[in-house]
DNA sequence: ATAACTGATGTTATCGATGTCATTCCCGCT
DNA sequence: AGCGGGAATGACATCGATAACATCAGTTAT
């Protein structure tokens, strides 16, 4: 046995000063080579269970940690997921914030137990040629995922899982987001039960999930008398109201909107009524997320929870080696005063 | 030189499938040593000009990447910093969701720019024995920074910054966190400047934002006719309506309730408007954080994008060798319907 | 009795980068 | 010619863990 001196070697360790104690460490305490250690740690049954819970309370009595980086060259697994967010660079937040953010919230749940640890970044960093990636797979969230977007993730060559609609262009890689389409279908629907014959859609489909949206409300009205007109509309409160305005300049001759989200209906709300009309007797308004819950907006609410654990379950499945399909998460009609009275 | 003929080497290396191209590739790649290789990639002035950008050009069109446990094993540093959430084992979310995580993301904007990962994980995952921690710093987000949360994360011994009230007994330790006391001042001299005199305080000040929020509010209303009367109460909405139940079940006799935080003044309102009572003339009503943005709700406004950007600077100025010191940030009145007809 | 096997442990090489020290080359100076 | 010195480059050891293979009792099979 080449195993040194236990005395000794200890004492030298703590001349190291503030480094931490390693394997090699508790080796020389435990008397034993340092890969039965290894084992012991990870519950191998190649070592004795007396042996292995005599390892494992040293090493508990003496705070020891394995060392992250170590174990992660020699297996080449980062033990982590990375979630990639489009940060808007004027104000310095996520895109759909809160939104995305309470997503993550049901990532990190997900991952915590599973003993995977979830890295946040930004697009901007970690496509710049010197990032350094740590990471068994990537979670993107972009702008309605764009392309470009995508392109980049895929670079990376690692398990890739993205919220957002499906592509038929890439259906390859596994896609999580909420039915926008029944969304539209829904708000459609209910629109047109209101007896609401011009309905104004305020967003942008450049956007893929708006494009859903839009088409689930056309879709829905398509038997009734009802027409859809469309403004370009971008997601702010304050976009909302200019394009709002300037209707009412033109004309107004509506008798309901739907928004693309909640703060598109909100800023729709604020002109209309301080140009004196009324929600819902002269204009219905409708929102999209039910992320403000505010009572007087009727929305689709998505179900932001069973987001982030989906999208936690299809990384883990890829992680494990299995495929990962799409998948369309479910939505739900939240009616509340601006259609209802 | 010892240096393998190029072409050799170049194919060893397509020839070991999956894995990723190294600094020992590029080094054959450019005839050069490894060594060389690290140095230009680091911009170090010991590498002539010309092979530098060689080198680095021949990185980029190979999408070389550099393996981040390599170098944290080599150098000692994660560059990354973990912010540990405490989360909520019934809802599986963070506490105070989503106000952390819209703080979140204020970290992750600031330490993307300065190429430090950010890490989340929850108390229960860290504290955990076989755990692995990967992370030059942490932040650490405590349902008010309870002790024991705090000691534990103290045990790693990284740099650490504690999102919270500053507590005289750790002043080694650097606080970040809203000024809840002036928060409190502000409500009471609102309520008192309106002629309120029976207040209902609702919020459990074991916890320490909550005690000092309480404190600023007893001192304000001090000079003035107005009592303040404590009632216990968890952070949501179900809790403070089981209360205000309670007490108009004893015979209602306030004028104002303010509230520990959003959810629960929406709780009181719920309650007090089914019972027939009105805000703000039968009762004023106050909220704390203005997370909701809520029309009808009067509260304190906190800067959590500031709080995210302030939390991240210290963190970093830690890490750079530098002293911490805790920071109280401002806060904002918000007059809104229900102190305010 | 010997080969084959099993269970528990140890030795060595390795993951990919970088700190430390050594080497080489070229210049100018005496 | 020889020596000192700086600039550019390389060899080697190292970080802490684990995979792959080796060893060595003690046991069972033939």
């Amino acid at each position: 046995m080449k195993i040194p001196d236990a005395k000794e070697k200890v004492a030298t360790a703590s001349h190291r000063g503030g480094t931490a104690m390693t394997m090699a460490d508790l080796a020389t305490l435990a008397s034993v080579s340092k890969i039965t250690v290894s084992r012991a740690l990870r519950d191998s049954s190649l070592v004795r269970e007396e042996v292995r819970t005599r390892i494992k309370e040293l090493a508990e009595a003496h705070g020891y940690r394995l060392n992250a980086a170590a174990r992660s060259l020699r297996t080449r697994r980062a033990h982590s997921v990375t979630a990639v967010l489009e940060m808007d660079p004027a104000s310095g937040r996520p895109y759909s914030d809160p939104l995305i953010l309470t997503v993550i919230g049901g990532l990190l749940q997900t991952f915590a137990m599973q003993r995977y640890r979830l890295v946040l970044t930004t697009r901007a960093e970690i496509v710049s040629a010197t990032s350094v990636v740590d990471a068994d797979g990537l979670i993107l969230f972009g702008q309605g995922a764009n392309d470009e977007a995508f392109q980049q993730m895929r670079r990376f060559n690692l398990p890739l899982v993205v919220w957002g609609s499906a592509r038929a262009a890439f259906d390859d890689v596994a896609f999580v987001g909420s039915d926008n389409r029944e969304g539209g279908r829904l708000l459609g629907a209910h629109l047109a039960g209101l007896g609401r014959r011009r309905i104004l859609f305020l967003g942008d489909s450049a956007h893929e999930e708006v494009a859903d949206r839009l088409a689930g409300l056309t879709g829905a009205v398509r038997k009734s008398a009802a027409k859809v007109t469309t403004r370009i509309c971008q997601f702010s409160r304050e976009a909302s109201r200019a394009v709002i305005a300037e209707e009412l300049d033109k004309g107004w001759d509506f008798d309901a909107v739907a928004a693309c989200s909640d703060p598109v209906a909100l800023g729709a709300l604020d002109v209309l009524e301080s140009a004196g009309m009324r929600a819902p007797s002269d204009v219905a308004v409708t929102g999209f997320d039910d992320a403000i819950h505010d009572p007087r907006l009727t929305t689709v609410r998505q179900d932001w929870d069973l987001a982030g654990r989906t999208l936690a379950g299809k990384m883990l499945d890829l992680l494990a080696g299995e495929e990962a399909t799409s998948a369309l998460l479910p939505v739900e009609l939240v009616v509340r005063a601006s259609t209802d009275a």
